[in-house]
DNA sequence: CCGGGTAATGAATATACTGCTGATAGAAGA
DNA sequence: TCTTCTATCAGCAGTATATTCATTACCCGG
């Protein structure tokens, strides 16, 4: 689960971060408007944490370009105004949910779960492709029902491909999909490398009947 | 059990809060009609205890709210105010119980677990999985119909691992559930790995069928 | 068709970190 | 008081992940 974090308070940001990391979510960050802009354009969130007050612009107009290019990301506005005006405009905008300064991190924690799990419940919370069943909730795999035991990023590489099968996937965005963004190197693959051959290897010592084919130069593809 | 104590006189809240803690409950507390409300959207409750004159606002407006809501939350009303007027509003929007201050501190517990009994009553009141049974009512958690002694913490995590059997729990999750939001330093759960130790000994000893395995890097299962 | 260069794979190792244990000390309750 | 529960500590073991290196497969221009 990727989460945006548009916030310019650092401090706040690290704890933010921290607290939903341990969580299990990747998070990335925008310190200003524009990098707020910049992101939620370029890349989709499953859930977008927005502060109001931003330096370089206002954060409802984030809000509202992201309702403008008809991204469903899940938002959660923060804001130091406890102003029912801002409130209102903000839930009107399609926001799911509002924090007012100073939260506790276990209610925003709370609160990032609970829009996660309407909206996986909304959705499909499990993947299926061919023989493979992944279930998003219990971070299980099953290949023809019986268990597979995969590490995290296994897993998160798994479902990628899955949510996106029979779909070229870039080396770069599986990389940040399952990484984030955190990459010192990005010519460097070689730990995607890795991960691709113990999946592959899983993969084919449980019988599963996909592949992960290379599309030289390109990326990767789940084939059934 | 958590419960929610929404009163703004301090030192009232203070011996509430000792006693109910002392019963075993997990006691929440909020001064402020506003906090109040936050915290009740944030977060489930098992009984909520609400005075009806707060800073900010009419205790009634917070119970009208949750009725709103649906939240099924079992409240309590407390209240200086001795009129039936403000009695027959409260119970009109669905309060389980009403008590007027002054009040012995063994009144107020006394009802509070009438309330959780009837709630867990009406509810589903024990836990089963594989040859383990948990009473909830009962504070007791046998294996094939023979007792096992749990210590408090325990029990709380072998319920919460129960009520999501085969799902995985976050550490801190799990952790926020059984010592409540009160995490000093959220990157130590050695206290969390002691508790489970014992309880997998415990569980061990008596033939438990289940067994808590612990997924590398996000948290807790518990398994048939 | 060939060969240079790049991409992808595989195995093997190093490292950092998570989770576990047993002992112990402190706190709370009887 | 004594007992039980809970928290804390240090060290250990095991795992996931990163990294290295060698090898193989692939693409493309000549």
């Amino acid at each position: 689960m990727n989460i945006l974090l548009i916030e310019d308070e650092t401090d706040l940001q690290e704890v933010v971060k921290d607290s939903l990391a341990k969580e299990g979510f990747l998070v990335e960050t925008a310190d200003t408007f524009q990098e707020g802009l910049k992101k939620i354009s370029f890349y989709d969130y499953d859930c977008v944490l927005l502060d109001i007050t931003l330096p370089g612009g206002d954060g409802l107009q984030i809000l509202e370009h992201l309702k403008n290019i008809g991204k469903s990301e899940n938002v959660i506005i923060i804001s130091a105004k406890d102003s029912v005006d801002d409130k209102i405009r903000g839930l009107n905008l399609g926001a799911d949910d509002y924090l007012t300064k100073p939260f506790h991190i276990a209610e925003l924690n709370a609160r990032v779960k609970s829009v996660l799990r309407r909206k996986t419940f909304e959705g499909k919370n499990i993947l299926e492709c061919a023989n493979i069943k992944v279930d998003l909730n219990e971070f299980m795999a099953h290949v023809n029902d019986i268990p597979m035991t995969l590490n995290r990023k296994e897993f998160d590489i798994l479902v990628y491909l899955m949510a996106n099968r029979n779909r070229l996937i870039s080396k770069s965005s599986l990389a940040e999909k399952v990484w984030g963004d955190y990459m010192d190197d990005a010519d460097d693959f070689e730990f995607l490398y890795s991960q691709i051959k113990n999946l592959r290897k899983k993969l084919k010592d449980s019988g599963a009947e996909v592949k992960i084919s290379a599309m030289y130069g390109m990326g990767y593809k789940l084939e059934a």
